[in-house]
DNA sequence: GAAACTTTGTTAGTAACCTTAACTAACAAA
DNA sequence: TTTGTTAGTTAAGGTTACTAACAAAGTTTC
């Protein structure tokens, strides 16, 4: 037999209510009681009652008296921000990121640890340990207040496990982070694949404000793309959803089990690099596509090709995202932002030639903290407003 | 300011009780008031209250008792699938079929209306009153018991307008569709794309039962995409989603304003056949991929090429897919069924040389209903147990 | 400057809904 | 016939939010 989930009962309404007070006051700072009651359309004797609960519990303030509209001066209100903190980490090749941030989202403070043997899951671990004890002792933060921590790690994650399924970087296939850390640490722990992070960090703080549907799109050493559908990252039915290293995209060739796929084998970071070694005289460590365009600018025809057939191919990739999901917005990023503005056009003008619903594009503007600041958001959604839950 | 969804009231949390248990009650049939109770969650004496509300309103019947275990025996209960009816009609070059279906959405009727002039707007709208006049009758169905109708339609539709904003096919581009029938007939209306229907109609009663995230192919005049994600048909930004006709697989060439995608002008059957008669003696009606077979069967060298041809990119654009969504189920349609078993294991191989998550690959399994089946779930999706919320 | 509004917030009583506890009904097993 | 179990009902009680009325603290009007 078949059965369902939530049966409703009283204190279920009486948790939504919360929730959407707590919302209502996490989105508008400096808000009445009587505002609350027009926000949320519940009475204001209801609002009341729920309002003076949670400031028993710390989760809002009184912050002085507002200006009158004609009658008595409201009591303005605000979320108490400080009530619990968030952590986030991040691996990015040698360095572990983490970072401690309020129930805003805000950071308070940044940590930064160079992992001496890069490769190594259980030292990476004991990082997390060491930089999570820095970030306490600076913030004064106790870690009973901690909700949790969110980790971005390379390759395909499993969430739901909290283990690693598919990491040919790093070759981590099958730890049990999440265990290890929460064994650890005595903390809830959230992993979770980097570029979703990044793309959850651009979502929530920096060009995917307000958007409901997006596509954030990096290319680095690798290829691939985070997806927002109706407000909510989408993973994919074994979390390796974004893939598109692996669309067939260029030169296919033969694939090698457990390699690179054939968009990234052709046109990554790392590709585009290697193609530009035949070509221009000097290969740097900066931005490839800026110093394959520099040669260009500077009348070198093989390099002007280069630089065509990779953002041609670019903009494929973009195509296909675009035909199959619609999205509102696109985010450009990694080396995708040294495109510039030219570069950036000629992709709108190839996707109005190839596809019939054209997404709004924007670079991304978080730049390095894109990942941080998801792992961050990952905790706050995974907790929404988790003393509210407590009820 | 920003406000909030659904106050949490006391009738709230009663409709989401009745609507738990006549979910249940769907799911399973011959269900006693005890089993109701444990599947719910709820207490005993509150699922005999709400359960007796709704036999009186007409929701419920009993149906007899049922055998004991070691007790009082249970008195069965079922859901009355025939309170309410919905109909579900789809356009398809010439001609429109409809149905009428009760709330199980198990087919009570079907109709079949030949359009005189296929690309007359005007006239195709009066042919659905005409069909609904003549089911309604056959059924008995008073129009006062019908949910509403489903319509699916060619091109990009605007289901919250209810308008059609891209149709190349037919020129409908504008029509105000859902105004002008809700009028005429004075019925809840809604439109949607015939992929995303025929989408909706496999995932419900078709190969993708059961399934939560899926991907349905179709190649036919064109080459479409329904996208089923968390359980729930995702539509897009602009109701373009799914749109593969436009990737960019094959050769790319000019594309001229509202003509079809790089993808379809290549692949498609259309252009598949078009291919082929330059090879082949003789080109009939039937399945084209199967008349190629036939001949590469034979030995005929050129066939052999283009069907591998063919094969080799239909897979390319499953791959893409694949990638980039990372769904369950991947449901091949039109005239990909005629693949046949030995098409779909290259495909197949195909796959697991390309990406690193294959999706399940099966052929769908409605044929020509599934539109009509989409159209019909399309209604019933859209008014969730449509009494619970009179409450 | 007093009277008449207005807005904010609280108090008291009520209604809606679910739950627990206890009961009747109906049956199986021994 | 007794004992135990399952199904369904009745009655009392607990949460929760709502309405109505009121107090507090302003502004506006004349």
């Amino acid at each position: 037999m078949i059965g369902r989930a939530q049966p409703g009962s009283t204190k279920l309404i009486k948790r939504m209510n919360r929730e959407n007070i707590l919302l209502s006051l996490k989105a508008n700072t400096g808000v009445s009681r009587a505002d609350l009651a027009k926000l949320t359309e519940l009475s204001r004797p209801c609002v009341s009652s729920l309002v003076d609960e949670m400031i028993q519990e710390g989760l809002i303030h009184e912050i002085g008296m507002g200006t009158s509209k004609g009658g008595r001066k409201p009591i303005l209100l605000e979320y108490n921000f400080a009530a619990f903190g968030v952590v986030g980490a991040v691996f990015e090749g040698s360095t572990m990121q983490l970072a401690i941030a309020d129930l805003k989202g805000d950071t308070l403070y940044r940590h930064q640890i160079s992992l001496s043997s890069p490769m190594d899951g259980e030292k990476a671990i004991e990082s997390v340990a060491e930089g999570l004890k820095v970030l306490l002792a600076r913030s004064g933060f106790d870690k009973s207040r901690l909700l949790g921590i969110g980790l971005g790690l390379p390759g395909i994650t499993r969430r739901r496990d909290g283990t690693i399924s598919y990491a040919p970087s790093t070759g981590w296939m099958g730890l049990p982070v999440r265990k290890e850390i929460e064994e650890k640490l005595g903390l809830p722990v959230i992993i979770d694949n980097d570029v979703n992070l990044m793309t959850l960090g651009e979502y929530r703080r920096g060009a995917g404000i307000g958007y409901s549907n997006l596509v954030y799109m990096y290319v680095g050493t690798g290829i691939g793309a985070g997806i927002v559908i109706d407000k909510q990252l989408y993973r994919g039915a074994r979390e390796a959803s974004g893939e598109i290293g692996y669309m067939m995209i260029g030169p296919i060739g033969k694939r090698l089990q457990g390699e690179f796929g054939v968009f990234e084998k052709n046109y990554s970071v790392s590709a585009v690099r290697e193609k530009a070694r035949y070509i221009l005289p000097y290969v740097g460590s900066g931005s490839i596509i800026r110093q394959i365009a520099d040669y260009a600018d500077r009348g070198m025809k093989e390099a002007r090709q280069l630089l065509d057939d990779t953002c041609k191919h670019w903009a494929i990739g973009i195509a296909n995202m675009a035909s199959m999901l619609d999205p509102e917005l696109l985010i450009l990023s990694g080396e995708l932002i040294h495109l510039g503005e030219e570069g950036l056009h000629s992709i709108k003008k190839s996707l109005s030639d190839w596809v019939p619903s054209v997404p709004e594009l924007k670079l991304a503007s978080l730049g390095e903290h894109a990942g941080i600041m998801g792992a961050i958001h990952s905790v706050l959604e995974a907790f929404p407003s988790e003393a509210a839950s407590r009820v």
